[in-house]
DNA sequence: TAAACATATAAACAAAATTTGATATGTTTT
DNA sequence: AAAACATATCAAATTTTGTTTATATGTTTA
């Protein structure tokens, strides 16, 4: 019952949903989230933790950037993550896909000048 | 946003799954699920409210009682109890029916011994 | 190797949810 | 109509969660 309970928990919390809507479209490192959120990187990392712990989303390391994705190995949570990001409107996170593409586009900017050889970028860029 | 919200607060507590699953068969009282429970009358009024609130439960004013039961006529939501029942181990809930049963039975018994003629028995007996 | 970064973690604090005890409301039985 | 019941509601105490500030850890860049 504690699994199932931890898994609720983490869906009733707004920043949360909107960290899962954030993450639709492929995996982000925790600055992205940072940036889209508009909120200060531990409160992020805070509920990163918790859907993290309830399984929901899986990390990789890459170099000095850790990358969040859904994790939808799972025939239930896959349901309900499935069932936030139809359910959760797009006009409750149009702000957060703002920042979050403004950001990229920035990030994208600087990547441009760095000489070719320089292997860590983050997200490839 | 905030309705989901509410959903899966409500599903986020021990309690209140557990009542859940004890509503699977049909409904149940007031009365009845603070004996299955074991718990005090106002904690599982307060509970009863915020799965009423959320939508997932209804009730039913008969008499001095108050019948609860699952609501399902939504389907998002009806998927979603679905899973809690089935999710949910019998083990888990083995006292609260054992208890349940207990005071069904006792309370047929002392229905037994009043007339026929009196009219207002909690769930018909 | 020092400085700059990206992220995590810990401690202190704030806010929200739960629990309890007391009491109110409406219903039925006597 | 008084007593007994079933349930709701409220305020206070408690517990759990979420937020912030500060700091630690590991990585990359200069």
């Amino acid at each position: 019952m504690q699994e199932l309970l931890n898994i609720f928990k983490a869906l009733s919390d707004e920043t949360r949903l909107r960290i899962l809507k954030l993450l639709e479209h492929g995996e982000l490192c925790v600055c992205d989230i940072v940036a889209a959120l508009d909120m200060i990187q531990p409160k992020v990392s805070f509920h990163l933790g918790v859907l993290k712990d309830a399984g929901l989303i899986k990390d990789r390391k890459q170099g000095k950037w850790i990358h969040y994705r859904i994790d939808d190995s799972d025939m239930f949570k896959r349901f309900l993550v499935l069932s936030v990001l139809e359910k959760v409107s797009e006009s409750g996170v149009m702000e957060d896909k703002k920042r979050l593409d403004k950001f990229l586009k920035n990030k994208g900017a600087k990547a441009e000048v760095i000489p070719i050889k320089n292997k860590s970028r983050c997200c490839g860029r």
